[in-house]
DNA sequence: GGTGCGATTGGCATCGTTTGCAGACACTTC
DNA sequence: GAAGTGTCTGCAAACGATGCCAATCGCACC
């Protein structure tokens, strides 16, 4: 910076002030400053600002995973929102509670970013308070926590929407392929769970439930048992898309006909959705992304405001994976 | 620091001997200065600290998209080998290169990273010169550079190998679906495509090439050329397994059977070809982010090391989706 | 008992910025 | 022409760590 500033003939404040935009700095001055920055390629150290200012102009995201569809997305939309504030974007993966400790009490702690964003971590109120004492704000992005800065969508009324397709459709027998993994019920599970039960009571139908584990694998798993029912059902809504995936491929490889013998709804919209032709519920995944770090450059740049909840709109993406059951079809036509 | 020093009963120096694992502190002083940290949950600045030391235990990664599954396994690979050597990843995101040049002037520069790691931006000399004047050192990765620390594949003769499997196979009407957008080709795509030719030309076999833009609306609309051609191909070489999705999406909705009909080959063994079955040659996406990752570690630990190259292997994946042409079973059976 | 040595420890300058404060300067206003 | 009012600029003290150097200590050895 001194090279700056003798560059510029002027003195090292001057160029502090003339760089950072801050006011009391004559235009002239203020250019000639910018010039000689910019002939010596010279951008400031936020290191040694922020031990001055306290603030650090990072932001720490905290995934439980990096690979799944959803997560790089968010992280796109964070990263659009975060280039736009000046802000830069640092990533952990928290795979598993230990590592979500280890990371709290090491990493990104205190001064070393100014806010931490989690996604879709599902953390219950323990770890949030364990957040807490870090003493950086936390914004949750793709869960709802009270008291917090939080984005997140409505999955209870979203898969309850989603079930009503099903039902309008003609549908009555329709299976919920639910997951769960080691650590018991995450938070969007839960609710879309509830949702479907909602809307399958409120239609008088009786609710069918499977739980395997999550992923693909779980999908595939929980088709089985379904397809050696009794009576399968005539409808399967996955709660993600990850899981339709894995009905999909069962189905397929049992040439069953889908949507003809089986209709199979999704939730998320991911890509390969679109490419499988999958209905599903979307959710604004990378508008979350964006959101969050809207919320995490405002609770860096307003700390006393009060927590915004902000609840994004889901929609129906109705494909080629649901149509009439196939009952329904040959009393109608 | 001062309060961890206080309540240690020890100066700054100590501490900060101490809790940097520094030789020539007393065991039993150590304990001391550890529990009093953890009391206090206290970490050090790494902004204060890099000021001295010049090192900001931070590495910047640029990725061209965030979204798709090749990144996020890169990442997460890069990731786990940060947290081991107890750096911290800084991740943004240049769609083009206009980004590319904002980011290079503006965010990670100088001081502020200790070394850069570019994931699959196939840059061009000029972009890698470019790169060298921020004055941190880069690793490439998914990208053979000369004279650089890079990871990478051989494209050309994975894509060969892809190619021989379909022939031996005993197709010998391949064709090969190249992307190219608006910034022309990359090298990835260039030397896949070199390694089809060659060997097509070692088997006495006409290539087949057709061009379009990338992603699965690519391998869709060039399905749709192939299939309109006077003699249709048996075999179709996608340059990726998004592009190979388009391919699968437009056999299906035709209902030409996959692989009686025609067979698919796609490249890079991503999560949705394990989903659809198909045969690809996989590159080991996670250990080279890994890998990447290690070289940026040897790059800032040891900066007057020559560059160091690493190729990693690829391998067949073979699946559902190739078989033996419909007419060589005619004749064998 | 004095000396020398190695192992610990404390003091202090230092890294590159920001920022409060005071000085310099130009320009009005009486 | 002097005083008042801004606007702009420079000085110097932080910020929180590190690392050099010197001081201290314990201990064995002569």
């Amino acid at each position: 910076m001194s090279d700056v500033a003798e560059r510029a003939g002027v003195s090292l404040s001057t160029v502090s002030r003339a760089l950072r935009g801050a006011p009391g700095v004559a235009p002239q001055v203020r250019e000639n400053v910018e010039r000689a920055a910019a002939e010596l390629s010279y951008v400031v150290s936020r290191g040694a600002s922020s031990l001055v200012t306290g603030r650090t102009g990072r932001v720490a995201v905290l995934v439980p995973f990096l690979q799944p569809w959803f997560f790089g997305v968010a992280l796109a939309g964070m990263n659009t929102q975060m280039r736009s504030s000046g802000r830069d974007m640092l990533v952990y993966q928290v795979g598993d509670v230990d590592e979500l400790d280890g990371c709290i009490r090491s990493l990104p702690l205190r001064s070393n970013v100014d806010a931490v964003v989690a996604i879709a971590l599902d953390l219950d109120e323990k770890e949030i308070a364990q957040l807490d004492e870090i003493g950086v704000p936390v914004v949750f992005c793709s869960q709802f926590v009270e008291c917090r800065p939080s984005v997140f969508i409505d999955n209870s009324a979203a898969a309850a929407a989603a079930t009503r397709h099903l039902l309008n459709l003609g549908h009555t027998r329709i299976a919920y392929i639910n997951s769960r993994d080691a650590t018991g019920f995450s938070w969007s599970s839960r609710d879309r769970l509830r949702g479907y039960r909602q809307a399958m009571a409120a239609a008088g139908a009786e609710p069918l439930v499977v739980t395997e584990r999550p992923g693909h694998e779980g999908g595939a798993l929980a088709t089985g048992r379904l397809l050696s029912l009794d009576v399968p059902p005539t409808a399967v809504f996955a709660e993600s898309d990850d899981v339709a995936m894995g009905v999909l491929r069962v189905l397929r490889r049992s040439r069953l006909d889908v949507p003809e013998v089986v209709s199979v709804m999704g939730f998320d919209d991911s890509d390969t959705a679109e490419l499988l032709d999958l209905t599903t519920m979307a959710q604004p995944v990378f508008d979350m992304g964006a959101c969050a770090a809207r919320l995490a450059d405002r609770v860096i740049d307003a700390p006393d405001s009060e927590p915004e909840h902000v609840q994004l709109e889901t929609r129906l993406v109705v494909r080629q994976s649901t149509s009439t059951p196939r009952s329904t079809r040959n009393l109608t036509s």
